[in-house]
DNA sequence: AATGAATGAGTCTTCATTCAT
DNA sequence: TATGAATGAAGACTCATTCAT
């Protein structure tokens, strides 16, 4: 009846930039709050646009939620393959992949905290693209044990899949803490002893103990053999 | 009259059961819907009684998350002592932990669930009743551990807070589809295997088999070479 | 943080009380605007409640439409059965059930128009309770003409139901400008003409002319035959 | 430049053209989800251009919905003179109106209950271009029914506009469920028995035969006690 | 002790329409 | 001529919680 809604006149960016204009503001959102205590509209407030303009490039809620951690996921690929490559030992890999994972998890908390919490234990995931993702990033842990176990670096009698939900796991709960906001997180300590426990198991018959014991026995035998020689024996 | 003196009791009594009868409906939709997707309406249509009842007993939705967790773990310790105290030797005892824990998670999937995403996860947690309870459940574990590292069974430089996580959180990450409700659970081989991992580790070297066989054969060679050497050369 | 939400005393009244008063208000809303364009908000505020209030008696605004029609049909059924046990002849009752539907229709056009329009052509229409109701309403009218074929005073081979809808369907078209709040309704006059050319037909060899026009030539038959017969015969 | 002054006519070909494409578009998803529930977006989707475009050639959403009403209509006129130019008797052009009629809902259902439900009952309706070609369309009717006055075929006290709801009120009544997608439609044998309804009424005293064989009885009866009355009596 | 009526604030989602480019 | 980014307003439905009875 009276004058027009007097439209504000909105800033008009490229989709890519808009896209992920909103992609960062959900990320923020979403893990300050967690998803279910997060507002579209408030996303929508952090750039400046109404909640329609979200739903112009997302689906729902829910669509935006898998959408931002499908790109935080990308992120993490980066450059995996070329660090791995560069690696020699299934210890030393496996502890590079530990410590990557840690890394991602002291770098991005909340990001963690949301793909534990909000979505691995939705039933919408399993067959999400995400996912798919999270399948591929897994699996360079499952590669580097493989390979260390065809190598004879590693027992060929290890379940591998429980190892590899013995590695996440076990840092996942680990960092616990520091993922809800509690705590300092030292990610080489860290990717050392779990390297470590991983590798050489806990019973003390095996791992550190044995290893110098049976060392030691070892060169005393040398030594034996070499004293008892006779000379021209020697210097071979 | 008479009666009077009688109805304290009766009242208690009373009181009680509608205090556990909630509980148990509330344990029920959480565990279907999720906390989030619960509706304290629907607990209480359950027992057939009004949203308002629920209040008088307990101060608020989450209060009464809580109260449902805290009940599930009172339970959970039940015999634990003597359980444990009949079995000797570390690696049994660690391997009847992890095997009571993996019983839980199949027994109560959903409560797990519960507790993993809405509780562990939120600020309320730290300090509370549940985590008090959380601490001595698992103190159960570093006992083991403890006692383990004293009497030399294990390795004396376990980082035994580290270890502790990685059992819990090993069973955590490998019963996660399970918990989500997606295919079955083997508690027995599980048990098995974790508290085989955990104790020997994956690196082939240390296999307690191999590396002792390896030096027997070792010690056989240099008895040989040394019985073989004649008789000045010796020196024992 | 502040002061408490500082809640409006709120009138409380009996469930059923309650009920109809949103009914009352849902009929009104939606009469005048339509089921689209109705909010349930407003429905809500013109019993001075809000829209939660509205969600605790009926499921769905959809819900609240049916129990609107529904409550309304009941309404009409009234004393049917006891007027139509006053009438004799089949002509006289299809009248009367024509002309009660043409009351109905001047009385409540309005929710005359929301059954056509939003009910009547949406799927969940068929095998509701308002599908019910309303069958129960056309069985009326079956068998006002069933018993007319019965008695012999409708002809044998007319088609029950197309009859059916031809007597609801011409009332409705009839009326559908008055119902949209255009013109005037005369429920007398139109009830006869419904009723005649229902009855009668239109064909000029039917109804009023050839009646007529035949008891005419009957009336002299029967005068001739009357003068024509001898002194003593007549006066029987 | 020899091409500029054919450019004109491949433009307006091309708007009439995107005209046409959009008003099938929209034809397609109102009949497909309603008024109401079609999106301007999906009209626009279909035809492979954005919403904007669809606002180019049409004022509003509504103004679509009325032109591609319009649209039908036109389409429906097409021969309708040529056939009842050749048909002779009101009764049978009666029954071809309501044959094509039925003709059209049965090829078209959707969009008739497009016309009854979100036109015909809105206030924009009457005065429209639509409400013109309605009125043209009936009109049809009406004519048919005054020369069947005219040619002492119908009645001459018959209401007409009233019978010309019947016609059509009947129609819509008995196809509503067909329409709403429910059911076999048999045009011919409804088209008989609609016309003869119409035509012939309910009663059965009516029916043409029965009064004819009625009249001749009495007649004969008549004739008979003439003859056999004594000479003198007689006076014709 | 229990009821259950009522609140009030919130949240996702949809969509016709506009207009700078 | 067409695009498509953005608006802005609305609306259905939910629910924890309160409190008069």
């Amino acid at each position: 009846m009276s004058s027009a809604p007097a439209r504000r006149p909105a800033t008009r960016l490229a989709r890519e930039q808009r896209v992920g204009d909103i992609l960062v503001a959900a990320r923020d959102v979403f893990c300050e709050k967690g998803y279910e205590h997060s507002a579209v509209s408030e996303i929508a407030a952090r750039i400046g646009v109404v909640e329609g303009t979200v739903y112009k490039y997302f689906e729902s809620k829910r669509d935006l939620l898998l959408k931002v951690l499908e790109n935080w996921y990308e992120e993490m690929f980066g450059d995996y393959a070329r660090d791995l490559s560069g690696i020699q030992g299934a210890r030393s890999r496996l502890r590079l992949l530990v410590w990557r994972h840690l890394r991602s998890i002291r770098d991005y908390p909340l990001l963690c905290r949301l793909m534990f919490r909000e979505v691995r234990s939705e039933h919408d995931y399993v067959g999400s693209e995400l996912h798919e993702l999270n399948k591929r990033y897994t699996r360079l842990l499952l590669d580097v044990l493989e390979d260390g176990v065809k190598s004879g670096e590693l027992r060929h009698d290890v379940p591998l899949h429980l190892l590899r939900d013995m590695v996440y796991g076990s840092i996942e709960h680990y960092t616990w803490n520091f993922i809800c906001g509690r705590g300092e997180l030292d990610i080489d300590a860290t990717a050392d002893q779990i390297t470590a426990l991983l590798c050489d198991g806990i019973a003390a018959q095996n791992g550190a103990d044995t290893l110098k014991r049976e060392t030691e026995r070892l060169s005393q035998i040398a030594a034996r053999i070499e004293r008892s020689l006779p000379k021209q024996a020697r210097k071979p």
